[in-house]
DNA sequence: GGCATTTGCCTAAGGGGTTTAGGCATCCAC
DNA sequence: GTGGATGCCTAAACCCCTTAGGCAAATGCC
């Protein structure tokens, strides 16, 4: 009987495939181990739980996206940047659902901060320099940027904007237009009345 | 042997404190049979389904969310309205964070018809009409305060703002200011180049 | 109050997914 | 070739979902 030569990289990446075929949270041991025409047991000497596959699948996705949030940032500022950022976001969405998902699966805050996730971060300050913005301002804007992209991704990918006019797309340039407008003209505090 | 007294209100709301308290991902027929004291196969004289449950927390989420906001929208206009409906959606996370995420929870298309999901989508248009928006830019902020607040919660949810200044309250109010901001000098369509 | 019917909760059982323990075959190094 | 490490296997326990069929409690009718 021929060894099937599992590793857990392998697993990993026929795990994402299978993310994004049948949605992140179909993602099991026991698919895996069909996948590849195994025993389950035998996966549980390369993964250490069901949660360790979710999580490999999630760090994946998180260098996947922050890839190719370098690559589209590379020689763009300003709007450019922007919209490059965030349409970095978005295609990944799209052309990989689950594997999206998983990159938005709850770590623990160790794995969090040994993840890509810290680069995608940073990455969404430097956008921001193509702005005049200062501290706390900045920050206030990173948390926009990232609810919004992750606001209509997933709304999105919910369905929620298909079958009515006018048409996703659309509605996204319009907004990261918005967004532009906003940042650079980013509105003082409001006083306490 | 006294019977227990259930009945599918009562499994709802009682799946739905569950949700608040272990997470929507964690309601079970198991769990909430436990919390009745009754054996799991009962339920299924009063649940068609796990689905079934799951749908019915979603439906009363929703319907509790839609009534809080007409409460929050009732006498208000322009950016008060805008504030306050904001923060229906955040304060309803903070204190059912379970309850928040069934809310998001997929339904199928005929069923999120007959919910109250589209009573807070016309909600969400009614804040609107305090700015000087005509379609489609009205359908484009709409997506956009949709994505801002589901997007934000999330985040804020998951943890993603803590243990970072400024603290999270700080950036919801500059960031509802900056789409009150937005909205009321909403951009015209960038001219294709 | 007695009786029939309905209703509600139960036992039983089958199908998955997760995880651990321990065994045998395969692969590699020497 | 042989010894050891490694890789995949069988076996088994546990939990969740779901259906089928049974007994008992509640309800309604007289």
């Amino acid at each position: 009987m021929p060894r099937a030569g599992l590793t857990v990289e392998r697993l990993t990446r026929a795990g994402a495939e299978l993310a994004d075929e049948v949605g992140f949270d179909q993602v099991t041991v026991s698919a895996l181990a069909r996948r590849f025409d195994v025993k389950v047991a035998s996966l549980y000497s390369h993964l250490k739980s069901s949660q360790d596959l979710r999580t490999r699948i999630a760090l994946l996705a998180l260098e996947e996206l922050a890839g190719r949030a370098a690559d589209a940032l590379a020689g763009r500022a300003g709007k450019d940047a922007l919209a490059a950022f965030a349409n970095v976001y978005r295609d990944y969405a799209r052309e990989h659902p689950g594997r999206y998902d998983a990159a938005r699966f709850r770590l623990d805050p160790e794995t969090a901060a040994a993840s890509a996730g810290v680069r995608l971060a940073r990455m969404t300050r430097a956008v921001l320099r193509g702005y005049d913005l200062s501290e706390p301002d900045q920050t206030h804007a990173v948390r926009l940027l990232g609810s919004v992209f992750h606001g209509y991704v997933s709304l999105e990918m919910a369905g929620g904007f298909s079958h009515s006019a006018p048409d996703s797309t659309t509605s996204w340039v319009r907004i990261v237009d918005a967004l532009d407008t906003l940042l650079r003209d980013w509105p003082a505090p409001v006083p306490a009345p």
